[in-house]
RNA sequence: GCGGAGGUCGCCAAGCAUGGUCAAAGGCGUAAGACUGAGGCUCUUAUCCCGCAGGGGUUCGUGGGUUCAAAUCCCACCCUCCGCACCA
């Protein structure tokens, strides 16, 4: 009874560890390859879109190793962070529809379900499941190595990494704004959003102004230059304002506003509160240019946006201008608040920034082309959009602009804003353009956390260094490259420290954990000592910031960091050298969301912490799996677990179907039917082969022989290409279904399995599918006469000498002939009872000849060509056959490649009736059709129809009937 | 908005750097045939349109341009997807 798939995985898979085939050690005479796969975060299980990106991490691994070199890929757990405490919190509280996702989705069992309230359990509980996952579908993985991101002997590695980052100046301090929960005491990222995904803080100018009696109104804005065109202020008669003493001002600001400020480095105490209507017709003046102003009800005003309070540009801002319009035309409602009619009716608009394709007043252009009726009218916003964003990028400031006429407003604005500030006539405050609200159903707000731990990303010294390490850098694909680059330019201060979740104290913070992604940028490092750390059970504390600056960096005196550490010298010093060993990395392959965080920052810290000789090697990215056509999430119902998806479609179909999905920065999808069929075809594939190595025992060498060997040989060449360049779609459709065509079509042919060339071709085949097909392969392997694992067998190198053009290019007139007669036949609509070929007389193919090698040197002259065929004595007779066959000729080869040309010039005539006679019997099965081959100079045909004057080189004439 | 990646013959997708070998690989799907008790699987063949003779026509987001020649080069435009920070 044959075995199942499933049997076949296990059996190899215990082989693998029992032969301890993946565990790599240095080995000075052999050239390494560390690869690595950023650790997954443990609060879930592993799915298909890991299992596509690691997919590719092991296929070149195993590649790298079967071409000999030392392969160290190795695997870890990343524990730290915030989701872990989260999910396993969500337990705790009984959140059946979160609980229930655990069960249907991850496939917790009952009882492990209930222990998932202490989240070290839960990441235990991923950690082992993913590790049984991950040897399942076959990861080429070295064990010893493994480590989860709470182990003390991690965090010892972490400490060190930021008291150096310290020292070098790389950690900063600093006030940071963030969305905040005020239930919670923490900052709300998307993930913990229930609405409000993707707003962020936008940061308000405040200018203010003041009332007569000293009283500050601070007016926000996001176009402070705007201040030079003011012409009144904006308050809403019916919302409550208070009058609140902010850092020793008296301001005037709605209710929410001071709340608000409360949390953003303000000193607020509010002394009285009272409707906005108090306020109106009262006058103030502009600080920059101490005019004076009027207040006037606007009721577009919203108190919870910012402070409340909004000034006036009508010229500019086409609410101001409506809203102006709306009451110059009721002026029964300024009486009410006692306002004098005649004087809003005397206020002009102040023009103050040019801008192309407008006039004197934009505003109100905007206004008159888009129909906008008044201040209601939903339209308003469209035109405050478009005029706002028109003026930033292409404004000038006029004359009346101050010390900023004439300069744009998009590069004045930050000296302007700045100015202001340092004048004490503006200030800021934070706010968020929509509403956020927490999962736990709070409003949430903007919250300056203060003392905040940064890493300076935005150092410019940090940030060539970074460049520098790109530059030197391989990037799969190379298209990606320039996006390294453009992320460091972008990137700014990272906070680097938090206050919840699990994670490495910050070695000088109390109370500060190092944040997840932060924790993450060298630790491939750890890799290379961490199998000596566990052999040798070095205990944490032995693991001082000497002892890794040695390790490391060799800095220090390794007998007195031994010696603290109380470790031998000899030990510290294998360490060293497995360090030196084995880094930099070679590999680090990932999906291309983490371009812009992960990755960039292990380009960063290495560019910080490590030499020149350490920067990571390359890079690759790839695409986000898309299940089905869709993103894959839990919520859709299309999550996949790696586990579930080797157990229905085994690891070999799962690998390939995922690699065969995309490559390059291309998103995979993965298609249950595509997978499935995978499946089988594996099957099918295992029988094909197993059958060849069964019966290829026959000594056979003719020419189709040598064209599959030849084929082979461009196969090999391609796939060992394409693998180079982690185009691992590219190999793997090579590997598996055009090199197995390859092979039917020999088989076809030949009507035979027997020969022995066939057998050594298949061995060559199955070891180009290994690194992507590997229990199917080495199960096919050890049926073989090889010894070994296929896994470690010795990689094709491809082999001009084994490459027979003459063969390839016989065989090519056999598949012409073929197309040719197919179309004929598709043509004529019949199917056939005979059919005759016609080989091309001697003399056409000695034309035939002289023109390829014509075309190859130069110009083809017609009238030259003629003569010289003129003056051949064995040509002449023909010529007024020649004269109408040479332009043909001349045609028929632009449409053939150069390098084609040169090989029929290096061949000269075929025998094609001997390739045509040896293919006859073939012909005749596949068109189901008598069959016949003669020469165009053989008297003796069979030719009723006088097809064969029309035969030429490379292109028999034919006949059907 | 800023930044990144893309739009190819039913679907997925190669090709585009180095224009001619491109009606354009491969896989899927579809159709026919073989196998089977039947099916699934597998194998074979076909699969833009026209053509009773190996040929012709129209295609590679849209519109222009360069060229003897463009899926490939240039210009403009339209559309889709992804990332944007304290969060893994």
């Amino acid at each position: 009874m044959s075995q199942t798939t499933k049997q076949i995985e296990q059996k190899w898979q215990k082989c693998w560890e029992k032969a301890r085939l993946f565990e790599a050690d240095p080995d000075l005479n052999r050239q390494k390859k560390l690869v690595t796969f950023p650790f997954p975060y443990m609060n879930g299980p592993l799915h298909v879109g890991h299992a596509f990106t690691a997919s590719r991490v092991d296929a070149y691994a195993r590649f790298k190793r079967m071409q000999g070199f030392n392969v160290l890929w190795p695997w870890s757990w990343h524990w730290t962070g915030q989701p872990l405490l989260g999910a396993s919190q969500r337990v705790a509280r009984g959140d059946e529809a979160y609980i229930k996702v655990l069960r249907d989705v991850d496939g917790v069992p009952e009882e492990e379900l209930k222990k998932f309230v202490d989240p070290f359990y839960m990441a235990q509980y991923y950690t082992s499941e993913g590790r049984s996952a991950v040897k399942s579908i076959g990861f080429s993985v070295d064990w010893r190595r493994e480590f989860t991101t709470t182990m003390l002997a991690f965090q010892k590695f972490i400490e060190w990494q930021y008291a150096n980052l310290k020292e070098k100046g790389y950690v900063t301090r600093g006030t940071h704004p963030v969305v905040w929960c005020p239930k919670d005491q923490s900052p709300t990222g998307d993930h913990d959003r229930q609405s409000g995904e993707g707003v962020t803080p936008e940061e308000y100018t405040l200018i203010k102004y003041r009332l007569d009696d000293g009283r500050v109104l601070p007016a926000a804005t996001f176009r402070p230059e705007t201040v030079y065109g003011i012409t009144n202020m904006w308050i809403n008669p019916d919302v409550t304002y208070v009058e609140a003493d902010v850092n020793g001002e008296i301001w005037i600001i709605s209710q929410q506003a001071a709340e608000k400020l409360k949390e953003q480095k303000h000193n607020v105490t509010v002394r009285c509160d009272f409707l906005g209507k108090e306020l109106i017709g009262k006058s103030f003046t502009n600080p920059i240019t101490n005019l004076t102003f009027p207040i006037l009800p606007g009721w577009f005003v919203d108190p919870k946006t910012a402070t409340g309070v909004v000034y006036s540009v009508p010229a500019h801002a086409p609410y101001d201008y409506l809203a102006l319009r709306d009451l110059q035309k009721k002026p029964e409602v300024l009486a009410q608040f006692g306002v004098d009619p005649s004087m809003v009716l005397a206020i002009k608009p102040v023009s103050i920034i040019k801008v192309e394709g407008f006039g004197e007043y934009p505003a109100a252009e905007i206004v008159e082309k888009m129909g906008i009726a008044d201040q209601n009218d939903s339209k308003a916003d469209e035109a405050t959009n478009e005029l706002y964003k028109k003026e930033f990028h292409s404004g000038m400031l006029k004359a009346n602009c101050g010390i900023y006429a004439s300069r744009s407003v998009r590069e004045a604005k930050d000296t302007l804003i700045a100015d202001f500030k340092g004048l004490g006539a503006a200030d800021s405050m934070y706010d968020l353009k929509e509403p956020v609200v927490c999962r736990c159903m709070t409003q949430c707000i903007v919250k300056i956390l203060s003392d905040q731990w940064f890493l300076n990303y935005s150092d410019p010294q940090w940030k060539e260094l970074a460049h520098q390490v790109v530059a030197q850098l391989t990037v799969y694909p190379d298209s990606a490259k320039p996006w390294f680059n453009t992320v460091i330019d972008w990137l700014r201060e990272w906070a680097c420290a938090r206050t919840t979740g699990f994670g490495t104290p910050l070695p000088w913070g109390k109370g500060w954990i190092i944040e997840t992604l932060s924790d993450s940028t060298i630790y491939m490092a750890f890799y290379t000592i961490n199998a000596q750390i566990t052999r040798n059970i070095i205990k944490p504390e032995s693991l001082t910031s000497e002892v890794f600056d040695y390790i490391f960096l060799g800095k220090g005196d390794k007998t007195s960091a031994a010696k603290t550490a109380d470790i031998s010298t000899d030990l510290l010093d294998a360490m060293r050298s497995e360090f030196l060993y084995w880094y930099p990395f070679d590999l680090r392959n990932s999906a291309k969301e983490l371009v812009p965080n992960h990755l960039s920052f292990c380009i960063f810290h290495h560019a910080a912490l490590f030499p020149p000789q350490h920067w990571p090697k390359a890079i690759g990215v790839n695409g986000m799996l898309m299940v089905e056509g869709q993103g894959m999430h839990k919520s859709k119902g299309n999550f996949i677990t790696l586990k579930s998806a080797v157990e229905k479609y085994g690891a070999d179909a799962t690998r390939c179907g995922l690699l065969l999905g995309a490559e390059g920065m291309d998103d995979p999808d993965w298609r249950a039917d595509n997978i499935n069929d995978l499946k089988f075809k594996f099957d099918s594939l295992m029988g094909f082969a197993s059958n060849i190595i069964a019966s290829a025992k026959k000594a056979d060498d003719t020419p189709l022989e040598r064209w599959l060997a030849s084929r082979m040989q461009q196969r090999i060449k391609d796939v060992t290409f394409a693998l180079d360049e982690l185009k691992t779609r590219t190999a793997l459709q090579t590997a598996l279904f055009e090199t197995w065509n390859d092979l039917k079509w020999y088989i076809q042919r030949k009507g035979s399995t027997e020969a022995k060339a066939l057998g050594e071709v298949v061995k060559d085949w199955l070891k180009l599918l290994a690194p992507f097909a590997p229990f199917l392969c080495e199960e096919l392997w050890s049926q073989t006469d090889e010894a070994g694992f296929i896994s470690t067998a010795k990689w094709p190198i491809y082999d001009t000498g084994k490459v027979d053009v003459i063969a390839l290019e016989q065989e090519a007139l056999v598949t012409d002939v073929m197309a040719d007669t197919n179309n004929i036949l598709k043509a004529m609509k019949i199917s056939p009872n005979r059919i005759v070929y016609y080989t091309a007389a001697h003399w056409k193919w000695q034309v035939y000849l002289k023109i390829v090698e014509k075309t190859l040197t130069g110009e083809v002259k017609i009238n030259e060509l003629m003569r010289e065929f003129a003056a051949d004595a064995e040509l002449k007779p023909y010529m007024k056959d020649i004269a109408p066959l040479v332009p043909r000729i001349i045609k028929s080869l632009t449409k053939i490649s150069g390098d084609r040309k040169a090989n029929m010039a290096k061949i000269g005539v075929i025998d094609e009736k001997t390739i045509l006679t040896d293919a006859l019997a073939f012909l005749k099965d596949r068109f189901n059709a008598e069959t016949a081959v003669y020469s165009e100079s053989e008297a003796q045909r069979f030719d009723p129809k006088h097809r064969a004057t029309m035969a030429m080189p490379y292109q028999p004439a034919i006949y059907v009937e």
